[in-house]
DNA sequence: TCTTTTTTGATAGTATTACTATTATATTTG
DNA sequence: CAAATATAATAGTAATACTATCAAAAAAGA
């Protein structure tokens, strides 16, 4: 698997940048360090000048990859799902039983990302976390209808419908699949962030994982 | 209904504002035309500046009762949820039946607040309308920890904490009350902005509600 | 009603943010 | 080696997110 996603260069909407980061090592570097710099001060607090001090760059050589702080988050966040929705498809596959399919999709969409594993640049572990947190602030805007528009969301869209057809597969009369499939998707990410923040109103702690709840809510919901 | 609201007084935090905005009636004006402006322009583009001249007053006033346009968004969120567990209790009281009771709680939660009904100064309607796209805003910050420790989602948490009462009642082995209980809560806003903006990854449109969906989902899921 | 206190408005000012523009200097490519 | 391209440095603008000061207005208390 390490060498497959080695050789996978992950596709990202060229309307997200202004300049294709993968491009340079220039462009390379923003993205590494973004992840690191955002993780540790929060996107709120998060610029282009800090970001620029902490690589050795300059503030305008950023904007000739991004418009904004906001576009560097929506490529990040569809690097994410790309990368997700590789490893959906790839570990997924060949698998012949429905639930047992439908319960390896779901692990993959709602585990904690552990280890920096394939790519150089990009630490998928720390990206995880930054999109436990950031995620919805990319389509919680007032620009949504746009972006939407001018594909941004694809990739998370695509992952969530792959999920809906495992789930339609499973159970061909449950009237929901849809909602089941993004709330998973979406509330999986939640569910860590209630984890690691508001421990009260979550049963997700060290020994109960999001995808055991997820799994466990699938199963109940599909049995017909 | 009506006139119990009307004599209640909704409790928020005292650590959210400088001054409390239900004290005079510029207070007042500050909370019914931020809600009217924050839906209009999205929380991001919204300033005290403009809120200012929109209510003929000036930017340092505004300044004197809530630091931040996030603890003014803290404490509209506050408000809303405390307005919501005010109806919860009341809507749910002397149902005897569990799923019943249950069901009655997830439709308060889950449901699209039609009218402006009761309280002079707030729409209630709009104000959830900010809530569906604004309410993660809250706790998606680097300060959410310090915030929590202040109390600041005091009010959430009580909501998803009686939710999580009920469903112990109708399934007391579920093992999972309190993540389904966050998951109605936070999802349902989440079908709801999906269902105004990303139309393909949700089931909710004008026939079918996110409070079906849900009513549905924790019959199934708490069915032993 | 007069005085004191509190609230609001007006103005000014600061540091930071979120950019754009220009030009010189590197670096890469043909 | 020349031409094209990328980057760095600098400057500059408008807006944001505040803080401070002081005068005027309004409210409260005696």
């Amino acid at each position: 698997m390490n060498n497959l996603l080695l050789s996978l260069k992950i596709q990202v909407n060229d309307k997200i940048y202004v300049k294709d980061p993968e491009t340079s090592s220039l462009g390379r570097k923003i993205i590494q360090e973004s992840i690191l710099l955002m993780d540790e001060i929060g996107f709120e607090n998060f610029t282009f000048k800090k970001l620029g001090e902490r690589i050795g760059s300059n503030e305008s050589s950023i904007y000739r990859y991004f418009e904004s702080k906001h576009k560097l988050l929506v490529y990040l966040s569809s690097w994410y799902w790309s990368w997700i929705e590789y490893r959906l498809v790839f570990i997924t596959n060949n698998i012949e039983n429905p639930i047992e399919k439908l319960n390896k999709a779901i692990m993959v969409v709602t585990q904690k990302i552990e280890d920096d594993s394939q790519t150089e640049h990009i630490n998928e572990s720390i990206l995880n976390k930054i999109i436990i947190t950031e995620f919805t602030k990319t389509m919680m805007t007032k620009e949504i209808d746009i972006e939407n528009k001018e594909g941004f969301f694809l990739i998370y869209k695509r992952v969530i419908n792959r999920l809906v057809a495992m789930i339609e597969v499973v159970n061909p009369q449950y009237a929901y699949s849809k909602s089941l499939a993004s709330s998973i998707v979406e509330g999986a990410l939640h569910q860590h962030f209630l984890k690691n923040h508001l421990k009260t109103i979550t049963n997700c702690n060290e020994n109960i994982s999001p995808t055991e709840f997820y799994i466990n809510l699938v199963a109940r919901t599909l049995k017909s």
